[in-house]
Order: structure tokens, then sequence, then C-alpha cells
DNA sequence: CAAATGAGTTCCCTAAGGGAACCAACTGAA
DNA sequence: TTCAGTTGGTTCCCTTAGGGAACTCATTTG
């Protein structure tokens, strides 16, 4: 299907997308996150071809976001575990799961909670500024172009 | 491709796949986020198919993500402008950018900045408990079920 | 020894993405 | 009046990625 590259845009949010924008990246990584570490496991919950599975663990591996690891030596068998990198990505996750939950649940409610360990409460995540600590919500920013932005150094 | 609906899993993470998980659609979004509404800016900026995007401008606007506005009658010219379910989306976009910035910037830094209204200081998101205030990262949560995510309501 | 398990790989088929060309409705200039 | 230009698509064909089933390989358990 020759797909675009995204990799090489000068945009943060494309080179995520580079990452985990294939659609069953992200469910993959949840799965992973959750403590869903191995093949079989994974194929069977998501209901992924075998195939295409093989070619995202691969995919999530070779860019930093998942490791794998031997869990037994023989016979050999492997699992996946999330890196720093990918543990920061399940960030995204929570956000996701709240944009789900207000709008696309229904009747029946939130599918899942997440309760935080720092208040041991049943909560949601909330997009605060890393300045000033107020809501920082796409509607209360702009957007300029930052430094990654120039098309390149100018040395002739 | 035959591509297997994420729509009807009880998973608030999948629905939102279903919305925006096909790799162009956060792209658009942002480019709509930004004030680049038309077809043919979207089109030339993301060097995206002329048909996918007609495709997922049709499917953004069904899924009322976006909406059709005419700006002009004669000729009829229409521009896309988020909703506030679409708005709340791009939020999912700062988070994206943020990883994208942390783990995918090379030496050249970010190529976009964001500065925050209520602080006017160039700044970034940081994800905060709605409850406690706390930081809450995906890596400070238990995920439980929660009550959509029952089979189905027993009423024989 | 046979069956089961885990983690893939291989194969074929279909449908989605890319790209180019085409179309429709109007505008503005020559 | 005609003709090029603009905007916002649609249509066509081609390639390739995803789905699904079958197969493999190494090993363990019955």
């Amino acid at each position: 299907m020759q797909r675009t590259r995204f990799g090489d845009m000068a945009c943060s949010i494309a080179r995520t997308l580079d990452v985990v924008g294939e659609p069953w990246s992200p469910l993959i990584l949840r799965n992973v996150y959750v403590g869903m570490t191995r093949f079989e496991q994974i194929q069977q919950d998501l209901g992924i071809s075998r195939k295409v599975l093989a070619e995202r663990l691969r995919w999530l591996t070779e860019n930093g976001v998942l490791e794998r690891q031997e869990y037994s030596s023989r016979p050999p068998r492997h699992e996946y575990v999330l890196t720093a990198k990918g543990m920061e990505l399940c960030d995204l996750l929570l956000v996701m799961a709240r944009w789900g939950d207000r709008w696309t649940a229904g009747e029946a409610g939130p599918p899942v909670l997440h309760r935080h360990h720092a208040c041991g409460e049943i909560s949601h995540v909330e997009l605060r500024c890393a300045v000033c600590d107020q809501p920082m919500r796409a509607a209360d920013v702009d957007v300029l172009p930052g430094p990654g932005s120039l098309p390149a150094p100018s040395s002739p």
C-alpha cells in the first residue's frame, strides 16, 4: 500500500505517529502495559493477524519502545516489556482513554477505570502547564515555530 | 486491505483509534488546529493523496470531530473547522508532540513551541490527576475493569 | 511416542493508499 | 466572449499492506 513515511517530517506529532501511528500499535502497547506481554496472548486478545503482530512488535522493538526478553531459555520463549521510552508513550494511552470515555463511551460508562497510586482514587488525567500548573488544553496555547523547524543550518 | 474495525471494542482507546487511528488523521487534525482549514492547503502541506484526504475529512466530519463550513457561497467553497469534540482531541496532539519532542527531536530541538495563554510562557503539557493534582503518568496508575466492560446487561 | 505450547513465518487474497488525470462551478482578465 | 485559474473534490489504475489460515521449529508434558 506504499505508505508515506512520517519519520522525516519536521513535526514531533508526525515522528510520534511514525512509531505508533499504525492503528494496532497503541492497542499492542496497551496490552503490554497492562501485563499482557506474550505473543499468543496479545494475538488472541486483539484478534490481530499473527503476521501483522510480528511486524509491529519488531518495529516497536527496533524503535526502543519495547524490549524483547527471554523468560525461558529451554524452550526459548520471549516476552515484550516496556522501556522507559515506551512507558512514557503509554501516557498517550491515558489521554486517548480519557477522550474515548468522554466521547464514545455510551450508557455503559467507561470500560476501564484508572486508580491513581498517589491518592488511591479512581481518577483520570488532566493536562496542566509544566510552567504555571494551570490547565493547558489545546485551546489554551499558541503554536509557534521552534528551533527544529529551521530548514537547514547554513554552513556553506 | 480489509482493516479490522475498532469501534465496537469495549475499550476507549480502541474507540478513539477508530476515529483518529489511521495515520493521517492526527496530522489533518493538527493542520486544522493551527488554522489550515482548506482542502488544497492541507493536501499540499501534508503531501497526502487527494483521495485519502477526502475520505478522512468525510470520516472526521461524520464522527463529529470536524465541521464542514461554507465560507463562500458563489463559488461554493468549504473549509473544515474543529468541533468541541475535535478540539478536545487536539489535547492528544499536545501529548504526542511532547513525546516526539523528548524522544525523536534531535540536535535541532523541537520543531514547534507551545505558548500557554494563562502564563504567556513557552511550556509543555504535564499529566496530572483530576482528583489530587499530583502527577499522573502511565506508571502511576492501576487499571481496573469499569462498568462499560461488562459483557451485557442480564435482562432475560 | 503423541499431543500441546509458544512464537513466529509463509502463502494467498482482498482492499486501502498513492498518484495522476479528470470534473464542476465559478471568477477575473484579455 | 472566451479562456485560464482556483477550489474542492472524484475516478482510475497500480502497488502493497492487512487478514487469515496453514505450516514450522523447539521443547515439554502425558
